[in-house]
DNA sequence: TTTTTTGCAAAACCTTTGCAGTTGG
DNA sequence: CCAACTGCAAAGGTTTTGCAAAAAA
């Protein structure tokens, strides 16, 4: 049962709907946490999720955070990316696939979709087997300001 | 100076000399791990490369094969990757780039060439300005024996 | 009321740092 | 000898766990 396209605060709603539907609570905590994710455009950190949902909600705990990530990577309305030396980076399960484009020298974060990752994907398939997730890693590289600002 | 292409145990004693040549001092605990990382094939937590330096070298601590890792990073003769929900792994500056394929079921690594991966990356410094570099990091899919096997 | 959820504190895990003592060259 | 290196212990940053109190249904 993947998410369907949808503008975002209809997904959020359908979202919440949909946990309550599956027998959980839904508390203060829990529902600014998933409005949190699901408005984000980016990518966000446990801690970034966590200083946004304060601003609404004072006592909330990085605990809470976390069990509510996990509990929604379960159920598979959001997901993790691993992107560096960075805290895991968190989002709504997404609706197109995408692929993570690291910049090595200033950090900055870029989406690609996975069009031109489709040929190498079957190429790979084909040579060794192995089917490519292209949604959950990040490739490393220089981003065009670095690269044209930069030497080397 | 990147590491040319020599034969393993050339490699090693290219590898000693060089570090040797920098001003470096050759103490047996750094010998150990320069020797575990060059002889494996695959890539190595530091803990597995702890435990295999201990068992030729009992009293080494796991700071210095963290120290040794660093410092050998930073003069180019090994690198590290995140693979997943594990340790970093390290292995010798690879003589080709190459890119590593995680599978998200029973957790086996392989490695493919970068040739397959160069027509993407080609796409994405034109679509976005992007230079990808293909050594770093991992995609996760399903490998064939899983693909085979499991349903899903 | 009953089960889930929360907050707090503490632990777990991987990695880094400070420092005093040891060792390679 | 002396700078580089090591081991130990402790700290750092992120994530997880245990448990009693609080809150949802």
């Amino acid at each position: 049962m993947p998410v369907t396209q949808r503008a975002p605060e209809e997904t959020l709603k359908a979202v919440l709907a949909e946990v309550r539907a599956r027998g959980y609570r839904m508390t203060p905590q829990r529902q600014l946490i998933l409005e949190t994710v699901y408005r984000s455009r980016g990518h966000l950190t446990a801690e970034a999720i966590l200083k946004a949902v304060r601003k609404r909600f004072a006592g909330v705990n990085i605990t809470t955070v976390y069990r509510n990530l996990e509990m929604l990577e379960e159920i598979g309305y959001v997901c993790h990316a691993h992107l560096g030396h960075t805290p895991n980076m968190y989002h709504p399960t997404e609706r197109r696939e995408h692929q993570h484009l690291v910049c090595r020298r200033c950090g900055a974060v870029e989406e690609i979709g996975v069009k031109p990752l489709i040929p190498m994907s079957k190429a790979v398939l084909n040579e060794t087997g192995f089917e490519v997730d292209l949604t959950h890693f990040a490739l490393l590289g220089t981003c065009r300001h670095c690269r044209e600002s930069g030497a080397g």
